[in-house]
RNA sequence: GCCGCGUUGGUCAAGGGGUUAAGACGCCUCCCUUUCACGGAGGAGUCACGGGUUCGAAUCCCGUACGUGGUACCA
């Protein structure tokens, strides 16, 4: 069999949607599986829906999930160019030469004509109000016009399309790597249009003819294009090459949590979390759509929990490294149907991925996510003791902010409600005196809890009794890792400090 | 409307003729911890419906319902 080479083929119109990225990440773990090659090509045949930035934003979301294709347009590669604008050329040919063998044929109707033509249908009771066999000798075409006439249109610059010519009374068969075997009746096929007025290909042009030249030989892709792959399966045929057209597989949808349907960047917004891989602003109305990457996702996570939408590999194991999933995935094992996301197993995925991650992979990140909110590291050692005593209680990176963000900055205000009850004079007195024995200690947190708990017996107060007020003088709330701990990494100037200035206001 | 695809707890899912129908997330209870987590032990909660086929159906077949996608000179 011929090397395995897989594309990813989004069309650059803003935003790289969570399931965009599935789709890349079966691409990419199928090819390297097989020792294959993963292409990124760049669909943008639609000049109406151009968005500046939009490319390189795919780019830089396919870097930062690590799944980094073979040949792409700023990589380059054997087959360039992989921008199909950068190849608009070379489609025309294709289409002539289906024209030429009685596949395909010009069309010259306006918009208007064929919106009229629409209208007719209805007032007929049809429901079929395609542009197909039933109404092809009805329209303004090649085939209705004489051959002269045509060739007058076409020499006097009047605008037309290349539209294929679906042969009646056929069955269109394949396989589906996912679906099995898949059957299309040629009659509920439409006559698509295969090349515009522009002169651009449409997408079914497009993909043929480049899958072709590019020599994929597996084509995976969302479960939307299932009702049109009967038209590219048409077109390998009448191109005569049937025997190089790729394996498909259409991919399950990404669903809403909620009601019904896809998963769309507005349902991110309404229901609170994020849908696109990376922060995506729009370039014209500057709306913001947040990504997980910023959200506090880290990219391996985000990869696990998209390879689990969809597929498992049959044993109870979820939690997987890209090289796992490059070596257990398999396409048959992908489900048919949709799957609702859900965000909170998303999120259960990232708390797995923290606390299994190396301090020195989490550093970076959360050094960025602390010099945005203002916080500067200085102490590496300390640094890197605050990560590994937090990071089992952090979900998401931007938890350690306020996980760990007390050991930069003192508390600003104290949980006195959880203080009811459990400060009083001889409270305040035991910290006094506690106060003068943690100068003498050395400083480390068994040192301290004896210190603390000497006080405390010889005072004749329970230890625990007096826990939860130290962790609000240091802390200021109910949460973080053990006191003691606390403390020493602290410091024993800042303790004190933070010791007495409470005292004070617990007080007051 | 028409055409296609799908349907196992709230969600992700294993299981593909005989199982007490796995497991995970979430939820609840308890243990650990006088913080919050982690961890551990339990619990509630399911085969869309109706017909077949079969000794036996979540599993095979046919309908129905529901969901979903397509139905553009968008991808």
């Amino acid at each position: 069999m011929s090397k395995v080479r897989v594309r990813f083929a989004p069309s650059p119109t803003g935003g790289l949607h969570l399931g965009g990225v599935r789709t890349v990440l079966y691409n990419y773990l199928f090819a390297k599986q097989h020792k294959g090659e993963f292409i990124l090509r760049i669909e943008d045949t639609d000049q109406n829906r151009y968005v500046p930035g939009a490319e390189q934003y795919i780019i830089d979301c396919l870097e930062w999930c690590g799944l980094i294709p073979d040949e792409a347009p700023h990589l380059g590669g054997p087959y360039d160019p992989y921008r199909q604008s950068e190849r608009k050329g070379l489609y025309k040919q294709y289409a002539e030469k289906l024209v030429a063998a009685g596949y395909a044929y010009y069309a010259f109707d306006t918009p208007e004509e064929i919106e009229a033509m629409r209208v007719r249908l209805k007032s007929e009771g049809k429901s079929n109000l395609q542009y197909d066999h039933h109404v092809r000798m009805q329209m303004r075409n090649s085939l209705t016009l004489e051959e002269d006439e045509t060739k007058a249109l076409i020499e006097s610059g009047t605008p037309y399309v290349i539209r294929i010519k679906v042969l009646q009374d056929q069955v269109v068969s394949f396989t589906d790597m996912i679906r099995g075997e898949m059957h299309f009746d040629t009659n509920n096929v439409d006559d698509k249009v295969l090349l515009k007025a522009d002169g651009m290909p449409t997408y079914h042009l497009a993909v043929v003819v480049d899958d072709y030249l590019m020599k994929i030989t597996h084509a995976f892709r969302g479960e939307e294009w299932l009702p049109s792959a009967a038209v590219h399966i048409l077109l390998w045929n009448y191109l005569g090459w049937i025997n190089e057209m790729p394996q498909w597989a259409h991919l399950p949808l990404i669903l809403k949590p909620d009601g019904n349907g896809k998963l769309s960047k507005r349902d991110g917004d309404r229901l609170g979390f994020p849908v696109f891989a990376m922060n995506w602003e729009d370039p014209n109305t500057h709306e913001l759509i947040h990504g997980f990457r910023e959200l506090g996702f880290l990219p391996e996570a985000f990869i696990n929990l998209l390879a689990m939408l969809g597929w498992t590999d049959g044993t109870e194991q979820e939690i997987f490294t890209l090289d796992e999933l490059i070596e257990k995935f398999s396409i048959d094992r992908v489900h048919k149907g949709g799957a609702k996301f859900n965000y909170e197993k998303a999120k259960w995925f990232n708390h797995e991925w923290i606390k299994k991650m190396s301090i020195d992979r989490l550093k970076p990140d959360i050094k960025g996510i602390f010099e945005n909110a203002g916080i500067e590291i200085t102490d590496q050692l300390q640094f890197e003791k605050i990560i590994s005593l937090v990071k089992d209680r952090c979900t998401l990176l931007t938890d350690f902010i306020e996980q760990a963000g007390f050991f930069y900055k003192p508390p600003s205000s104290y949980d006195i409600a959880a203080l009811k009850g459990k400060w009083d004079d001889t409270k305040a007195s035991f910290f006094n005196s506690f106060l003068v024995d943690i100068n003498k200690t050395t400083w480390e947190s068994v040192a301290i809890e004896e210190a603390f708990r000497n006080r405390a017996a010889e005072m004749n107060i329970k230890p625990g009794e007096l826990q939860l007020p130290f962790r609000i003088m240091l802390v200021g709330g109910k949460f973080g890792p053990p006191v003691f701990e606390i403390a020493s990494v602290l410091g024993r100037e800042e303790t004190i400090s933070r010791i007495g200035k409470a005292i004070i206001s617990f007080t007051l």
